[in-house]
DNA sequence: CGTGAAATGAACTCTTT
DNA sequence: AAAGAGTTCATTTCACG
C-alpha cells in the first residue's frame, strides 16, 4: 500500500510522516519488511523439524554450521531435553533422510538427532499480528536494541 | 528496490515486465511479501515452543483454536510422539506459564503439553533463500496451487 | 509542495499449444 | 484461436528532498 494511502487512513497525518515512521520501524528493528519464499513452489514439498543434541561446548558452532545450510530455514537454541531445534526443507523423504544422516550427522559436535515430519502448517510467523491489549508505547528503541535484534 | 532498478540489473527486460513478474509470483503464492513484527520490540521477550498431545479426532479443531490465539505465532501438525507443535510469545515466564496452564490447558481436546523455552533464534524463515542447485523452472503454477498455498 | 520517478492500464506483438 | 509473456506508451499517482 502506498504511504499516501496509509496517511489517508491514519487521519490527520502527512504522507511524509508515514514514510518517516516506516523507516524508523525498520531501522529500529521493530518490523522486518521482505519476501518469504514458498518452498513447495520450488519442489521442496517435505518439511521436517529436527531436535539436535550437541556435545558440550560446541553449541554455538554447530548452530552456525546448521544455519549456513541452504536446506535449513530455522535454527534456534532450546532449553530442555534437546539443545537445538531446526526446520528443514527437502524434495522428498529420501532427500530428507540423506540430509539428516549424511549432512547433519557429520557436523562435528552433533551427538544425536531426532526427526519429525511437518505435514502441514496452520499458522506461521508472517501471519502473526500484534495483540490488541498490549501496552504498545512502553519501550524505547534503545531497550529494543539492547535486547538484540533477533526475533 | 524500485522495479526499474531490478529491470536494469536483470538485463534486457523492461521495467513493466518486472512488475508483472512480481505480481505473478505473489498471485501464484510463490512468494509472500509483507512485514514481520519483532515481538521483543513489543515487550514480548519470552519465546517458547510447545508440544501438544490431542485426543483423537480433535486435532484440526484444536489446531485452529490455537492458531486463533494472539500469543501464538506458529502452529503446525507433527508426526511422531506429539500431534502439534506451536510457538508462543509472552511478556515473561510467569505470563508464559499462565498461558500454557490456563489457556492452552483448557482447550477441549488438549491432552498433554510440554514447554521448551527458546532463548535465541539463530536463523528464521525470512532469512531463508533459494538453494542455488535447485531446478527452478520445473513446476507450473498449477502444480503449486494443487499442493496448497501453505508454506 | 514541486519535480522527477514509479506504478498503472491498455493496446499490440510474439510464441506456444 | 486462445492463453501466456513481454513490450511500448499515455496517464495517474507516488516518493523524495
Amino acid at each position: 500500500m502506498p504511504s499516501s494511502e496509509l496517511a489517508r487512513r491514519l487521519g490527520p497525518v502527512s504522507e511524509r510522516t508515514v514514510r518517516y515512521r516506516i523507516e524508523r520501524l525498520i531501522a529500529e528493528d521493530i518490523i522486518h519488511v521482505g519476501a518469504i519464499i514458498n518452498p513447495k513452489a520450488l519442489g521442496l514439498v517435505v518439511t521436517a523439524d529436527l531436535w539436535i543434541e550437541v556435545v558440550p561446548g560446541h553449541l554455538r558452532r554447530v548452530a552456525e554450521s546448521l544455519a549456513a545450510l541452504p536446506q535449513v530455514s530455522y535454527v534456534a537454541y532450546s532449553t530442555g531435553e534437546r539443545d537445538l531445534s531446526i526446520q528443514v526443507y527437502a524434495r522428498d523423504t529420501g532427500d530428507l533422510h540423506h540430509f539428516v544422516s549424511e549432512v547433519v550427522g557429520n557436523i562435528p559436535g552433533v551427538a544425536r538427532t531426532s526427526t519429525m515430519l511437518v505435514p502441514e502448517k496452520v499458522k506461521d510467523v508472517h501471519q502473526w499480528d500484534i495483540p490488541e491489549l498490549l501496552p504498545t508505547a512502553s519501550r524505547t528503541s534503545e531497550s529494543v536494541r539492547a535486547q538484540g535484534g533477533r526475533t
